[in-house]
DNA sequence: AACTCGCCAATGGAAGGACCAATCTATCTG
DNA sequence: CAGATAGATTGGTCCTTCCATTGGCGAGTT
């Protein structure tokens, strides 16, 4: 029932953490000793750290700075914290959500210029084609298309509302169908870059749609920029269906092209003055 | 004392938070108004926020929960908080470092394939190579041939010790070489990157390379690698610099090649059983 | 015997108080 | 005027107390 260790539950951690934890900020050191022991394998994912109180006296600190400590390995997604009896800080794996939110966080506060983001993602989108058909399982391509399928249904619904909109009107049938559109679209993204047979591609694009969703939210409103995005993601899937790179390729960088021309349009009406372009190379130099 | 608002400091917050803040995860609640509030703009960089016991009266809570919710908002990276009078909690504008580090910890705790890594990397450098040599300026790309010339010095130096250390001896002097190999390396990737033009490419960059340092560092103390990619940067350089993408890329991709050997043989010798795929699709289906 | 209910212990969540350490300001002293 | 000193402000730490939640265990019931 209780694992490898006693009863106290303390354990590992005692022959691993340096217990004096240094003046000034205890609190960070002690965050990183356990971080540390969490990334050694001392403690394993599901296992469960002392308790906050076993931890205070094992640091010999008080429980405030224990609980900074946790809160903190908690927002890195490093430790769940369970309330109640055999509650405590359990080990966890670490979600790609917690890096993409980051990501996010970031892109948000330097306001990146939107053609920065289509740029990168256009590429990413040219590489990914080529894995994708190179790996992808005939199930994936086929169910691609098929999911690029049900996205022009839920548009044709969508578009058919609109028409009693005929424009800018902020009916909620079209914010609705938009935002489904959005979700649907970023899951095609996400198969999409699973097919590429290489995690890290899924990782990048799940980031950067956290960063691109706004973007996307608005641009799904527009009728004319709905449909032709649907039919691009539908031919593009149909390519990579037939193991067609090129094609697929020319129908990514006709979207992004699309998206562009949408992009500039939406600068120029909104903006007056405001520059979007923030990000120099300031920080990056060093 | 000064500036927009008065004595008490606090000001602007207290129009925006709702104070009551929900029951059981106050603290969550309070973390979130006031990133809210950072991002929103309501205190911009630089400013300061009010200090830990207003806040405490502010959100009618004691100090620990602010504390906590200080202690993640600086590890998120939005805040940074001083010691001392005229200390307090001060919006700080997010470095990629957070996203970085974030991308690390991601990166180890999954043990990703080195071989995705590289694949990533290849891609990204492939596509970079096109916008470096469209956008980077002369002096960029003579700064990144001089670059080279310099990593090829430093190469050499380190080459010369290490015929005294024939093989696998752990000397010294190739360890340290083999650091700082390491670190020309990696400024020379961000300075590769930074000629895109799109900040975007830096920032992954940066992030990819946290969680690429320890294989280089392995990679770059065996002779024989170390010159043949040596080499290899500088004829990129030149290619990039001749305004020869496709001189430029192939030299890259003969790059990564020999990096997929040496990984390779790497795995071949060292792991005995272990296996270093471990991610597959298991927590990217959802 | 099996099932249910309720009490109890463990644990995180929260509040508040006290003191220390660092830091800036203003004043005092030479 | 310069330096030293006292004070005020603020984060850092520790401590105590109480509450809410949760799981386990045992008495009691069916």
């Amino acid at each position: 029932m209780d694992g490898p260790f006693a009863g106290t539950s303390s354990g590992k951690l005692v022959d691993v953490c340096s217990v004096p934890a240094k003046a000034g900020r205890a609190g960070e050191d002690i965050a990183l000793q356990i971080q540390a022991a969490v990334l050694d394998g001392t403690v394993r994912p599901g296992e469960r750290l002392p308790s906050e109180r076993e931890l205070q006296v094992l640091f010999k600190t008080g429980r405030g700075v224990i609980r900074e400590a946790l809160q903190v390995l908690k927002h890195k997604g490093l430790i769940e914290i369970r309330k109640g009896a055999k509650g405590g800080a359990f080990v966890k794996n670490i979600e790609v959500v917690s890096v993409s939110e980051a990501f996010a966080l970031f892109l948000r506060q330097n306001q990146t210029d939107p053609n920065n983001l289509i740029e990168f993602r256009e590429s990413l989108d040219l590489v990914i084609t080529d894995l994708a058909i190179a790996r992808g399982s005939a199930e994936q391509k086929q169910q691609l298309v098929e999911r690029t399928e049900t996205l022009a249904k839920v548009a044709n619904c969508s578009v058919a509302h609109d028409a009693s909109h005929p424009e800018g009107s902020p009916g909620s049938a079209s914010m609705e169908g938009a935002e489904t559109l959005v979700e649907l679209d970023r899951e095609l993204n996400l198969l999409f870059a699973k097919m590429a047979g290489n995690p890290i591609f899924e990782w990048i694009m799940q980031a950067i749609q956290s960063g691109f969703s706004s973007l996307d939210n608005a641009l799904y409103e527009d009728a004319a920029y709905r449909r032709i995005a649907v039919d691009n993601w539908q031919n593009t899937a149909r390519a990579i269906f037939q193991n067609d790179p090129l094609k697929a390729k020319s129908f990514i960088s006709y979207h992004y092209m699309v998206l562009r021309q949408k992009v500039d349009q939406a600068h120029a009406t909104n903006d007056s003055g405001v520059k979007t372009t923030k990000i120099q190379g300031e920080n990056w130099s060093a």
